[in-house]
RNA sequence: CGGAGUGUAGCUCAGCCUGGUAGAGCACCGCCUUCGGGAGGCGGGGGUCGGAGGUUCAAAUCCUCUCACUCCGACCA
């Protein structure tokens, strides 16, 4: 390709509406343009490089034997209608209607095209299992799109659904997926982690999230030190290193003090000259109201260091979905006191849920649920009762792993794929079955797999740029080489080198971009541009090296170019090319 | 959906408070010079000031409504 006929679009000033790096850069870099909002056109730099993700996609998922098949993004209401997502489902969904007055929707996902599709054309368990998959557009028509193409409402992703004719077969095909997925992304070229992951909505057993690792993702995921454990912060686990803190102590006697305007657990233990591991902090949620809790609401307990999880809170069965804290005037109304004097002590007809954390604890510090005043040398079962212990925490950076192995470290990520085994949700409301070996119909087991490819080339981004630009890692860079000359319009030889070393990386298989643009294109307008677009490699053909028979080479993330013999030049690119 | 903010040239923005002929830099077009890190000179093209209504002799500027976009929050296979 020459940059002569092809669209450089690159911007020297940043958008104004643009954030983060990734977003930023490929507007700068002529990848997108904004259409409406959370809508991009993709410029032909752009969609290179989303080809070239979609095709590792690809021949991954074909090498796995998964089918590639298209669906239609308009789909009809009844299968949703069907399903139960239709009504489900909030305004995400983009439903209209046809010149008949018919209701549909744009595809934010094809669960029930796929299941209705399988359902038709399978009747035996012989056919099982299958896997299909596309490479399609959704459009999701998301309440606060942002940060570009990372979470647009039209989007490109691959997604692939799998029926089985029991779990075992499920768990097999899932367990290739996992190993897929993480082929994919190595083939990409990115620093990736596969973290056990919550299922949310879309329901089922297991699931894994693949995170691009990223200080500006927007996940939190965990991963020890010495094992294979890895998981959403949302859902992860660890072994509090001082959990034994003041356990050994001998019961106190309690005793009421004053505590004035202090309520923050930061405040109270400085004015009782306190470590704030010695307090616990008191939370009270939305809970259903029932016979067994008539008012409510429910009241977690944690030790005054930690933090609640409120994804893990949600578990907690009778806790409103989604999580919400009580009012202060819910609380008054039905503890007596306001939020910073509030305890386990003396709770009546509210249940109490005990973190482990300060299920342990002796002779600790709570609100008196009497307004400025807390409690000293508070203990369980004598002052105090909890219904049941329930894992609450927020783990933190240095717990230890919960298989006992090693330390935890937290990381920022972006989620780009997530597996799930869905189990028979949807072929049960769809009734998709097929005949097993006894003759009896049994209900398919189904998994599906998701990767943002559209996000993959923000995340991309996101993990590799600097200060010039972005630094495509070779596989899915628009071009992998680029071929600056330079003042060849002074010279006789320059720009026949340049061309003559374009055909030969074409020749073996390389994509090149030659910067021909005339005389007015100065040569840091080009240097510019190619670092801007992230070319991996650079090749900068002048007179001054021609003269001795050499080519300056530069990888985009090096700090100083080198000189190479003109005639090896191709073997070389080639060469750490193929690494 | 709640809160905040922004809409003026392709891009980044000034002008608005205090009403009086629509501006700058970059980009674009022409000519000349320059040519290893976003060049210089001269000349030029480009705007219903997001839209509608109102106040006024006069509105980019003041008022009302509306639309779009962005940020924070809530939300999110």
């Amino acid at each position: 390709m020459r940059t002569s006929q092809y669209l450089i679009a690159t911007l020297r000033e940043t958008p104004a509406d643009a954030e983060i790096a990734s977003h930023q850069l490929m507007l700068r870099a002529g990848l997108i343009r904004k259409l409406a909002s959370g809508m991009y056109t993709w410029l032909p730099a752009g969609l290179r490089v989303l080809q070239k993700v979609s095709q590792i996609v690809r021949e991954e998922m074909n090498r796995a034997a998964a089918m590639e098949v298209s669906m239609p993004v308009v789909q009809s209401a009844e299968l949703w209608q069907e399903s139960g997502r239709w009504d489900q489902m909030g305004p995400e969904l983009l439903r209209f209607k046809d010149r008949h007055e018919r209701d549909f929707c744009l595809g934010p996902t094809h669960e029930e095209v796929i299941t209705d599709l399988v359902r038709n054309e399978f009747n035996s368990y012989k056919q099982l299992p299958v896997n299909f998959y596309q490479i399609q557009m959704k459009f999701r028509d998301e309440r606060r799109p942002r940060f570009g193409v990372m979470r647009a409402r039209e989007f490109l992703m691959k997604d692939a659904y799998s029926f089985h004719i029991n779990e075992s077969s499920l768990a097999q095909t899932y367990e290739l997926m996992y190993q897929t997925y993480s082929n994919i992304f190595q083939r990409l070229g990115l620093d990736f982690r596969a973290v056990l992951a919550d299922t949310g909505n879309i329901g089922g057993s297991t699931s894994h999230e693949f995170h691009v690792l990223a200080d500006s993702g927007e996940d939190e995921i965990v991963f020890s030190s010495d094992s294979d454990y890895a998981a959403n912060i949302e859902l992860a686990d660890g072994i509090l290193s001082d959990a034994d803190f003041s356990c050994d102590d001998t019961a106190e006697a309690l005793e009421e003090v004053a505590t004035g305007d202090a309520r923050s657990i930061e405040d109270v233990a400085n004015l009782l000259a306190a470590d704030k591991r010695s307090l616990v902090k008191t939370l009270v949620i939305k809970a259903e109201t029932s016979e067994a809790n008539p008012k409510g609401l429910m009241v977690l307990v944690l030790r005054g260091d930690q933090e609640l999880n409120p994804v893990k809170a949600e578990k907690l069965p009778g806790v409103l979905s989604p999580m919400t804290m009580a009012t202060d005037e819910e609380i008054f109304a039905a503890l007596g006191a306001k939020p910073g004097s509030l305890g386990p002590c003396d709770l009546q007809g509210v249940p109490v849920v005990a973190d482990k954390s300060a299920a342990s604890l002796r002779n600790f510090i709570c609100g008196a649920n009497r307004d400025g005043y807390h409690l000293r040398n508070a203990n369980w079962d004598r002052d105090a009762s909890y219904e049941q212990v329930f894992d609450l925490r927020k783990v933190r950076e240095g717990d230890g792993s919960p298989d006992g192995k090693g330390t935890l470290s937290i990381k920022r990520g972006i989620e780009v794929g997530h597996i799930f085994q869905l189990g028979t949700k949807y072929s049960q409301a769809m009734n998709a079955s097929v005949l097993d070996e006894n003759g009896k119909s049994v209900m398919m087991n189904m998994g599906c797999y998701g990767i943002g490819v559209s996000r993959i080339v923000a995340a991309a981004i996101e993990q590799n740029h600097d200060e010039n630009g972005i630094i495509w890692p070779d596989a899915i860079a628009p071009f992998q080489v680029a071929i600056v000359p330079l003042n060849a319009h002074k010279s006789e030889s320059v720009m026949p080198v340049s061309e003559e070393l374009k055909s030969a990386l074409e020749a073996a298989g390389i994509d090149v971009i030659l910067d021909d643009r005339d005389r007015k294109t100065s040569p840091g307008v080009k240097f510019a541009d190619m670092e801007l677009m992230g070319i991996p490699h650079r090749l900068v053909v002048s007179e001054r090296g021609l003269e001795n028979d050499q080519i300056e080479y530069k990888a985009r993330g090096a700090s100083d170019p080198e000189l190479l013999p003109r005639n090896e030049v191709v073997e070389i690119l080639k060469a750490r090319l193929a690494q």
